[in-house]
DNA sequence: CTTTATATATATACAAAGTATATATTAAAC
DNA sequence: GTTTAATATATACTTTGTATATATATAAAG
């Protein structure tokens, strides 16, 4: 996949590992995560392959040791364009660390749960602000761009919305949990 | 993360591998992707380092071979505490084939990006119908599993509603191409 | 009543994705 | 001139995900 990511970006113009990561993580950051330990063996590979081609630049004028700049050759086009026109098997997957212990904190201190919770939010108005900012700064990309813009900051307004009305529900059942403890009859009449 | 969820799990009942199979793909299918080449030498892991234990039962009374039944050890439960209340790091990743091929659709033909968008509804509005169902089975879980499942929910309507108002801006664009195309005219004074 | 299909169950080899860390160059800051 | 920060590449390693091989017991087909 991030094969084909890189061949997509080398569309756009020649590039070297450093500034690859960079785009990546612009177009696609909250869709795959991405290190130079995926990178550069990638770029290796699809050197050897004859899909990229490279050019070693010593002296750039600027900061930092020589690159190695990539430009996408005739037989990588036609690679991508392969993989661009045959249909997505699989489905989405939202991974996410928090999501995973979620479906667990039956099993722990529901109001450890909330914190956690409240931490979320912070970071998600955060990032929802960042992105709709960004939203702006793209007028002049593609229109398929833009929507995978309009895109990440539907899923963060979804989520945001999610995460309060979760906190909600789960304070309205610590608080009846409590009521349950100190009037145990209550609980005796409802079971 | 998968050694956590095959603890959480086990944190409900005694299970082999095949079934653990099936729960994650119940609670974590829309999150994670299973398969026995992660079950099976995982819970080899979990019990080589005694965080689960496990007896072998020849006969079940029910179809196929004899079955490995592994339990959750008090060491394997305060490792899943451990994990449970610790803050998570990483943010939630969107990992879809479509979406990364969808921000590259400018490259290619957009009225085949069309089909494969059609065919992405179509998908959707099928899980959309299945998850719903699912709701109301979940009653009589905890608020936990319920609340996950209504976030499964939210995040499909929203990309189902995403996918259409798509479908839309990228049919007016290619209509809004043709025209320009058959009226030259038209792009000049635009341009 | 034997063959075949199917659901159950485990295991391993391999590829792709993701983490951690080492190394080196240059411009700018102190 | 020495430290700091940004730039740049590389590799070892772990986790995640795919493919495939193997085997058992029951049900169905012939």
């Amino acid at each position: 996949m991030i094969k084909y990511a890189i061949l997509g970006l080398l569309h756009y113009t020649d590039m070297h590992g450093y500034r690859i990561k960079e785009h990546i993580e612009q177009n696609f950051g909250n869709m795959w995560s991405i290190n130079y330990g995926q990178i550069y063996p990638n770029l290796k590979k699809l050197y050897d392959d004859g899909l990229i081609s490279m050019t070693e630049i010593t002296q750039n004028g600027e900061k930092g040791p020589p690159r190695k700049l990539y430009s996408i050759t005739e037989k990588g086009k036609n690679e991508f364009a392969g993989w661009l026109d045959n249909s997505p098997e699989k489905p989405m997957l939202l991974r996410d660390p928090f999501l995973m212990r979620f479906v667990f904190y039956g099993f722990g201190d529901m109001s450890r749960s909330v914190e956690v919770i409240d931490d979320q939010i912070k970071r998600y108005e955060k990032d929802l602000k960042r992105r709709k900012k960004n939203l702006k700064k793209r007028d002049n990309s593609g229109i398929y761009v833009q929507l995978i813009a309009d895109l990440g900051v539907n899923l963060n307004e979804m989520f945001l919305s999610w995460l309060k009305h979760s906190k909600k529900e789960i304070l309205e059942n610590i608080s009846k949990n409590e009521q349950e403890k100190t009037n145990p009859e209550i609980r005796r009449a409802a079971g």
